[in-house]
DNA sequence: AATTACCGAATGAACATTCAATCGGGGCGC
DNA sequence: GCGCCCCGATTGAATGTTCATTCGGTAATT
């Protein structure tokens, strides 16, 4: 079982790095092959098919994220302390998987995204769609479709680590809580 | 020239609605041919090679926005309302082009992007850069980067353009203006 | 006549997937 | 403890398919 675990861990890591660099049509299996240390026929032993290992990994990833996402949330603390906490984790996240960002990325914009909906755990989701709620009935949120706002705000962050990584337009991390601002100023209820 | 014009203009197209239902792997060019209506060689008359023929659909539908975007703006109104409309066309474009829609994001999530930097016809972005640093220099608008300020508020059209085709989350027309207004909100300066 | 547009079968390379062959470790009889 | 067997894990060369691209030729346009 360890063994087994570590040479799938090492198939989807591969995976997720060759994807990041080439795409999913550049990264054939025996360059995932080559680059786990395994033999072709292994990956087949795991997975049923490319595009099984695909969306696999899709919700490997995701589940990383969401453990890593609700670390150090402090429900006592006030609402939008809270909200920069989230979304400044959410982005440190990317920052810190580069691979994982451009992979979700890619993956979403592809045609497997619609092919076979994986069973998502959707933790990730519920308790965000549960915390933007609050905010809402609260009065601190402008009244939203919760979905939309969740939405919203995670393009917000999408964007922000991608433009981390950008050549054209240089940021780092100190300039996060400005970009955080932005989209508080947008979610917040004005009228208060 | 005509005639020569919509071929190319059929190659065009035709491979912009089969990238969006099949990503880029998912479309031969057999297949582009049959549905342009052309034969594989034709293909070849016009475009060195597949990739040349994606770059340069990219330049092609990138002009296509440039063209559309701008118009009915009008100097003489109000920032706000200019800014309102603005994001409302840009909106309104994607709605109006979905094809368009997902092969940009494809095509910018996909390695192609970096490969040949396709010579920008850059007009769209440096008429936003200026309408943007005028808003800034009066105040209106968060003193900030302004490449990072148009990269936020292109994000969020998308977003909401692709929010509008989803199935998850309903979205109409008639919601626009409110999400427009989380923008607005965003990046406007609140210390007036 | 000459140049250009167009055709589509043929080519060959790249790649996902298969499978017959080997490996290795743990259970079992002695 | 020792040898043997079994079975899942692993291998990687071989297979068959799917394309991108080519090219010899035909039609149209000048």
């Amino acid at each position: 079982m360890d063994i087994l675990a570590e040479k799938k861990k090492a198939i989807f890591e591969s995976t997720l790095e060759l994807i990041k660099e080439n795409g999913f049509h550049g990264t054939p299996m025996s360059m995932v092959a080559k680059k786990a240390c395994v033999a072709c026929g292994t990956i087949y032993h795991y997975f049923d098919s490319k595009d099984t290992l695909i969306a696999e990994l899709y919700a490997y990833v995701k589940k990383q994220m969401a453990d890593a996402m609700f670390e150090g949330d402090d429900e006592q603390k006030e609402f939008k302390d809270r909200f920069y906490h989230l979304i400044l984790s959410h982005c440190r996240f990317y920052i810190k998987h580069p691979n994982t960002l451009y992979f979700i990325e890619q993956y979403i914009n592809s045609p497997y995204n619609n092919r076979e909906p994986v069973k998502d755990n959707e933790q990730f989701q519920h308790r965000m769609w549960d915390f933007l709620k609050q905010g809402i009935d609260t009065g601190v949120l402008k009244p939203m479709n919760i979905h939309l706002l969740g939405i919203l705000i995670h393009s917000h962050v999408v964007t922000t680590a991608k433009l981390y990584f950008s050549q054209r337009v240089k940021i780092n991390e100190e300039d996060f809580p400005n970009i955080v601002q932005v989209i508080w100023d947008g979610v917040k209820n004005h009228s208060d």
